[in-house]
DNA sequence: CATTCTAAG
DNA sequence: CTTAAAATG
């Protein structure tokens, strides 16, 4: 391992080929991540979209076409992918796939929306634990592992606009806050925490109602770490190439 | 009567509110024809559409939202409308509408394409012979009539560009052609061609591949006319409120 | 290639 | 509000 720090950026595009027309091109070329997690791709495999710019990676798309899915791309060579959880339903809709890059595992995660209604929570309900047995199983591997993804779920009351109002609504739950909190304990540091500390920084903002404009948001995206230092995790509100922001950090491996 | 010509203007304006998106508020307040004859409306009745502009009228959607659909408006009064031909196929379309402005019989229609495949030219085949009858049978109440509408079919070969490579193509089949000869045979003039003869001027450019930069269009949208007289007419090439062009002319009443 | 509708978020 | 796809032309 060198101690030459590997630059992860984890970005829901809400489609891939709409982000890259809202610039996600430039802004790579510009910011030179070395690892970039991307979730809801909502398209099959990509390879050439940012080929040019020396990413390549590993793809799992949803079964439907223009659904969900995940990418791991990287300008290192990526070894050890796997597709899926595996969870059957998970990996019919794209949304687990993780892959070595210098020693690090890193992991695309997209975890499903409860806010469409009862099915969707459900489903969601039913996937955290199995998501969380899957992350411990993982952890106990021994390799580092970053996990950049849109968890759909804000963990405490700074990383929401609204928290009050938001109780009873999907995302902000209090299970699904209790099961984050869980989540963590396994052994993952929230980065962001980490890093930015308790300022309202939210990653994600409704596309209706001048959501951006009046900064009514939340933090449901993270970048969550073990076995490695993250420093310099930044979440670039101004970029715009999809409804959430990029979130960014410098992994140190002589952690 | 009154010997003021009324201003005429037939268009498929391929979804009235993509039209109304590249300008044909401001085309209409321009052009200021009294009568608009509008196909592939492809939106349930929108009263309020062109209101400010003095526009009321009549209006005949598809059973299917957001498909075909025709409209007549009038900045003066319209009496005796008649929705549909009546034909149950066609009339589930909204493809044929009529109403009386001045004491002349308005009839905007839209008759299907058959280029999707030979579904679709069989209805188009069955409805020609239907519209024909009720077209006769309109013209013998003595009223003079005006129908502007999209026919799908170029008649002679100066009505579209390539003419020898689509001669097996829907829109120029023979026998679409020589159903358009026994049409305009029972009455009707193509003021069209008798205003601006055999100039090449097309109504309909397709989307793809370059065709109105390249001009390969056809002549398939027509104004016909019985009992009147109507001068003037053009077609407005510039327009681009669709991808059709607006076709209008002066109707006189006193013929 | 462009439109509108749908499902999804 | 936005995306991608589907159907249709």
């Amino acid at each position: 391992m060198t101690d030459v720090p590997l630059k992860v950026t984890t970005l829901n595009v809400n489609g891939l080929r709409s982000a890259l027309r809202k610039g996600l091109r430039d802004w790579a070329a510009r910011e030179q991540p070395d690892v970039l997690l991307l979730q809801e791709v909502r398209a099959d495999p990509m390879p050439d979209a940012l080929a040019d710019l020396g990413y390549a990676g590993a793809w799992f798309p949803a079964q439907k076409a223009g659904y969900s899915g995940v990418a791991v791309l990287s300008r290192q060579p990526v070894t050890d992918v796997r597709v899926g959880m595996p969870h059957a339903e998970m990996d019919a809709e794209g949304r687990v796939l993780s892959a070595v890059v210098g020693g690090v595992r890193f992991v695309s995660v997209y975890l499903p929306s409860g806010s469409s209604g009862p099915e969707r929570q459900g489903f969601k309900d039913r996937v955290l634990g199995d998501f969380q047995d899957w992350t411990a199983t993982l952890l106990a591997e021994g390799l580092p592992v970053v996990i950049g993804g849109d968890y759909n779920i804000a963990h405490q009351q700074v990383d929401l606009k609204n928290w009050r109002s938001n109780q009873k609504n999907s995302g902000f739950l209090p299970h699904e806050r209790e099961w984050m909190t869980a989540h963590l304990a396994c052994g993952l540091t929230d980065t962001h925490r980490a890093c930015l500390g308790e300022a309202a920084e939210y990653t994600w903002w409704s596309n209706r109602g001048g959501a951006y404009a009046n900064n009514v948001g939340w933090r449901i995206d993270y970048l969550l770490a073990s076995g490695v230092a993250v420093q310099g995790v930044s979440v670039d509100r101004d970029a715009r190439l999809s409804d959430h922001a990029p979130l960014s950090g410098l992994i140190h491996r002589e952690a």
